[in-house]
DNA sequence: TGGCGGCATAACCATATGGTTATGATATGG
DNA sequence: CCATATCATAACCATATGGTTATGCCGCCA
């Protein structure tokens, strides 16, 4: 059953939104170097409450950037992979074409 | 004079900010395919009303996305050259380390 | 089985955000 | 010099968003 586009306008949207936020980009972030963890590590390692974390990994989760995996009380969250495809994709698409109009795109690094 | 990192966290999260609305990204993608356009003619093809257009502007150009040229009683918008490096940077990171973690899992499907 | 640990949801608040119309500043052209 | 075009800002509104504390559900274990 096709749910939906992966590359549609929409989940490009979701996906830049759920990123615009620098606790989300933390929580993500730790989840991709450090591997699947549960909430309560999460909580431990974010600075904000706990409901605060299972609001944001919901929110990553729709963005269909992470999984999450009920263990008993428990629920394990980890970056889904091929998460990013899409904004990866629009920034190849607009990122190529940007360079094309700017050749003296070169370091990247500024 | 260092005005701020390039690759700040302040600096990403006013770009992931200013790339998660659908508008403001068409505005920007209007700029790369067709280079450097009036508000004018960006209102023409935004679908929102030209107050619109000069605060989305106003805040691509915060995210140093773009950079705005006035003549006369116009102003001119182009993408910014090396606009998206920090952006890229972060998906350079992020995207390398996500891959580098689920290379062993690929074409397992999901 | 009763209490506690782990998580999600609800209720609430302040602020940010996308949108509008109205207004104001400034060039430009007749 | 006056009318108009171009743009930015102000004032306003509805909704979304990030945060909190309170609550409720459920699994674990002593």
């Amino acid at each position: 059953m096709m749910t939906n586009s992966p590359n549609s306008p929409a989940t490009i949207d979701a996906q830049f939104k759920a990123l615009s936020d620098g606790t989300r980009r933390a929580l993500l972030e730790y989840l991709v170097r450090e591997g699947e963890q549960s909430v309560h590590a999460l909580t431990a390692i974010s600075g904000v409450s706990q409901p605060m974390v299972s609001r944001h990994m919901a929110k990553l989760k729709r963005a269909a950037l992470v999984t999450a995996r009920r263990a008993g009380r428990e629920t394990w969250y980890s970056a889904r992979a091929k998460g990013l495809a899409p904004v990866v994709q629009w920034m190849a698409v607009y990122g190529a074409l940007w360079s094309q109009r700017f050749t003296a795109l070169e370091g990247i690094g500024e």
